[in-house]
RNA sequence: GUCCCUAUCGUCUAAAUGGUUAGGACACCACUCUUUCAAGGUGGUAAUACGGGUUCAACUCCCGUUGGGGACACCA
């Protein structure tokens, strides 16, 4: 039988990290097993649920390429359904209603912890007389799942047997007062009705599992397939947050990372193929992924790590691949009114140093913009020498008269002057970086007069004449 | 406070069913290359949490301790 699995996001917030792994494990376990991978929006929530959400989920899984099957499920749409389920565990005595108002739960609860005792649900309404039902029965209720005695267990594919003693779990809520379903109620109808095999999630939900495991016994349903992951943390170990920075996958697309990058990344974030390859492209992912590799204990995300990685693909790019990524995420304010060729010589001398889309502008504003300034440090460095600006202004005239402008002229003519000085080439090339892009590192001197081209070169070097009298 | 999960370099991880000089990657350091900075190349620092068992032999199995993470909503 081909396994079905699911990501079940909840609109009421971005994509986040977490989730984005947890979507991209189970899609590779699809394509590597021939199955499906459903998308279902988990907003029973209908306070805290918004459409914007949805669209930016949908933008983000789609940036990622984890592109899913059938039609897009959303549990708003099915709240008849859950209804319709509860009412037939009401029937049957398997839940029962619940009159306490949040206030009320919350004193009860606030004193139960003052006593520095566990709070679990008191069971006040299951042991309501009828006079007190009588009373109550046309004020607004929910309905509590009434957990038995005894154990529950189920077998996690990555942990084994995972059990549970029933008395250490309260009588949930499966439907609120409002009438629509709780988290864990609509997931477990779901993924019956929509024959989900395989439920791979985070482990922050081993415990709703149990309760989840309880629904499928008293429904009589075989349960699917549980694999509970391990969760990203940031570098303080906790749960990565908003705290930690970029969380929201769109953030990472902002900052330049490269989608395939995440994922290669994330993949590796908790498991590994078991060879010494880090850069894995998604088919390889696919080919190699098993559930079995998956490790047991949270990861730290390695920003850093991250940031090399997406180097490593930018660096794979092709020159008009990379451009298209660049001018994707915006060249930043800044309108680039320039002909594509010399914007792809700039894409081609900058892209073995950028490590995200956004070094390249970071790297190269020169390229487009007359340095404003000069750094510092550079010129105490390189524009002390009083015979500098001899020098640049002999460098200046020869360059002017170059009548081919290329990078063999051009490192000749520095070479040459040089020389005529008496003095190491890099004693001119230090201070013409500086004259040229105000900075003090950089791509290769030649490569930049060249890309640069003899008109701006020459009118750089003059302002940076100036600037030395 | 109650419950659940978990334990290899700073970080991500590898070492089929017990036998390895405990491997790789990021980061870091040094050297090298070099017109600078990156990149590249070479090398290096760095880990089996602790204590008991079981065994000829334990990173690997068992038990404790400690540490880390998570869950305890009419959120998902």
């Amino acid at each position: 039988m081909k396994p079905i699995v699911r990501i079940a996001p909840s609109p009421t917030g971005f994509l986040h990290v977490g989730t984005a792994r947890v979507a991209l494990y189970n899609w590779l376990f699809a394509k590597k097993e021939g199955g499906k991978f459903i998308l279902r929006i988990e907003d029973t929530d209908i306070k805290r649920s918004t459409a914007e959400m949805t669209d930016l989920i949908i933008e983000s899984l789609k940036w990622l390429g984890l592109e899913w099957d059938e039609e897009l499920y959303f549990q708003s749409k099915r709240f008849h359904i859950y209804k319709k389920y509860a009412e037939e565990l009401l029937r049957d005595g398997i839940c029962y209603p619940c009159y306490c108002t949040h206030n009320e739960l919350e004193s009860r609860k606030g004193i139960a912890i003052a006593q520095k005792k566990a709070w679990k649900y008191d069971r006040k309404c299951l042991n309501l007389s009828d006079e007190d039902k009588k009373g109550l029965a046309r004020m607004p209720r929910a309905l509590r799942f009434f957990v038995p005695e005894g154990k529950i267990e189920f077998d996690d594919k990555l942990h084994g047997k995972l059990e549970k003693d029933c008395s250490d779990i309260e009588d949930f809520v499966i439907l609120k007062s409002d009438g629509t379903p709780t988290y864990n109620f609509a997931c477990v109808i779901d993924d019956h009705e929509f024959k989900i095999t395989h439920i791979i999630r985070g482990e922050d939900h081993i415990s709703n599992t149990f309760k989840q495991i309880l629904l499928y016994q008293k429904f009589g349903w075989e349960p699917p397939i549980f694999t509970h992951l391990p969760l990203i943390l940031g570098s303080d170990r906790s749960k990565l947050s908003k705290r930690h920075g970029a969380i929201s996958v769109l953030d990472y697309r902002e900052q330049g990372i490269l989608p395939e990058a995440l994922i290669n990344f994330l993949a590796l974030l908790g498991w590994s193929a078991g060879e010494d390859r880090e850069i894995l492209s998604k088919d390889e992912l696919i080919d190699s992924f098993s559930l079995e590799r998956l490790s047991k204990t949270p990861a730290v995300f390695d920003y850093q790590k991250l940031e090399w990685m997406n180097g490593e693909y930018i660096n794979k790019l092709s020159d008009e691949e990379l451009l298209k990524r660049i001018s994707k995420i915006g060249f930043g304010s800044r309108e680039l009114n320039f002909d594509r060729e010399y914007i792809l010589k700039v894409v081609a001398i900058l892209k073995e140093r950028m490590r995200k889309l956004t070094d390249f502008w970071e790297l190269g504003a020169y390229f487009f913009k007359e340095p404003k300034e000069y750094d510092k440090e550079g010129i105490e460095k390189h524009f002390k020498y009083p015979e500098t600006q001899k020098r640049l202004l002999l460098l200046e005239t020869r360059f002017s008269g170059l009548k081919d402008f290329n990078l063999e002229t051009i490192e000749k003519a520095i070479r040459t002057t040089a020389e005529e000085f008496g003095i190491k080439a890099a004693l001119i090339i230090h201070p013409m970086r500086l004259a040229l892009t105000g900075r003090t590192v950089g791509p290769s001197l030649f490569h930049i007069v060249e890309i640069l081209g003899k008109e701006r070169v020459v009118k750089r070097l003059n302002k940076a004449i100036k600037f030395l009298r």
